[in-house]
DNA sequence: GAGTGGTCTAGACCACTTG
DNA sequence: AAGTGGTCTAGACCACTCA
């Protein structure tokens, strides 16, 4: 029993990164029942424990919540893992009691540029999709986003209906389980940028730079750059960490 | 055997707990032993298994790491557990390779202001420290630093000498395991905080305040303002989080 | 070499919750 | 009522690493 640390993993271990393979790849989807902990033991001829240490890991990292008689299931991804705070801006301006509204400036469609290492390492030498728009919370213009999406990642999105839905929220509810690394900056609004948030020139702005990945490929690179004094980044640590 | 879930904690969550406590109450230091697993099984006249699962969850939080033969240690506790990398400026700047350097602008010891929430806050109506500061990095000036410190809460601070050791890095060797919250902004620099910096008034800068806690009490309050070009702050997120 | 953690088993009973 | 997860036990063997 127990071969000699088979393939450098242990039983649990490859217990759980099948099913986190399975999850972040997409092919269970939120929502979806993972099999029973029976099941798991028949299909990996281990006993229950170990099973059940494998999925409880999963648990403690969010992917998977479980419930009594109903069975296991994959989790809601949530917004960005839950610690910096930067979620959709809709959701946010919603979250505050604010009215949101939200207007599309450009929309292009283009090959990446060899020249643009953002761009490059976004799509490779792929189509891109190029957006900017404005965000508003009560009439007032609240951030100001670029983005850029890599269409070889994200195909449904040349047909979706970005004027109607921001970028952001659409992306959110297409492409779960994301990898982010965020940077943020201060910067000051310069004219056509100060214009279209309706502040003097120079104002200092957050600058918020996000690159998004999903299982390995980017997705989206977003600058928004929001008035200083109209957003603050909040960001709470408690004494914990995973690996 | 099973008590009726007793006090409503399992028993593995009742062990963890009681370690834990040992742990952020600071009467098990980073780098302490804890008791081995056969000495908790003792203990708490349990099978290892049930130990063996506490120990783990707070490995898993990064309280605690464990050694074979040697035994589980106290985790040294992260830089404000590893997100958002906010740490220490002085170990920031060595980190880019750049020469530290350090003035302290003032220090003052007084009563709470009543009228000023935040002190309240931090000290309800104790004693206060307060700190000016600006760190330099390879001879330019690189953040401004204003903070107040809860004497009750690390009466050792009165004694420092934050002449030669910048508080910040003093605080995070006398007082490990904190919960912290930042909020980020963008503002202009004033005058005074300009001259400070060396920059043009108005330069946009990442204003950076951060309220610290230990053990529900607070520690300190501070507020570091950077200039936007010299400072981002990075943050990446993997899809995991814990409770 | 001996003590420690790391993993795993084959059971058991319980509690929840859904069908 | 039955199926599921939640917890726990009393063992076992292994592998690492410190003394």
């Amino acid at each position: 029993m127990r071969e000699p640390t088979a393939g450098a993993l242990t039983l649990h271990e490859r217990i759980r990164s099948g099913i986190e393979q399975k999850i972040l790849s997409g092919i269970w989807k939120p929502g979806d029942r993972i099999p029973s902990e029976f099941e798991l033991v028949e299909q990996y001829g281990c006993s229950r424990m170990t099973v059940s240490k494998a999925i409880g890991e999963l648990v403690q990292a969010g992917m998977v919540v479980r419930r009594r008689k109903a069975g296991s299931f994959v989790a809601q991804p949530p917004i960005h893992s839950g610690i910096l705070e930067v979620p959709d801006i809709q959701t946010e301006i919603l979250k505050r009691g604010q009215a949101y509204g939200y207007v599309l400036l450009g929309r292009s469609q283009r090959k990446s540029r060899k020249a643009n290492a953002v761009e490059v390492d976004l799509a490779g030498n792929g189509e891109l999709l190029e957006l900017e728009c404005v965000h508003f919370a009560d009439k007032r213009p609240f951030a100001y986003e670029k983005r850029l999406i890599n269409i070889s990642a994200v195909p449904q999105s040349v047909d979706a209906n970005f004027a109607q839905t921001p970028p952001g929220t659409w992306l959110l509810s297409h492409v779960p389980w994301t990898t982010a690394e965020h940077r943020i900056s201060a910067v000051g609004a310069d004219l056509p940028t100060a214009k279209l948030l309706d502040v003097p020139t120079w104002t200092p702005c957050l600058l918020l730079e996000r690159q998004t990945w999903h299982d390995g490929v980017g997705v989206t690179h977003v600058w928004q750059t929001f008035p200083g004094d109209s957003y603050d980044l909040v960001a709470t640590f408690a004494p914990s960490r995973s690996s």
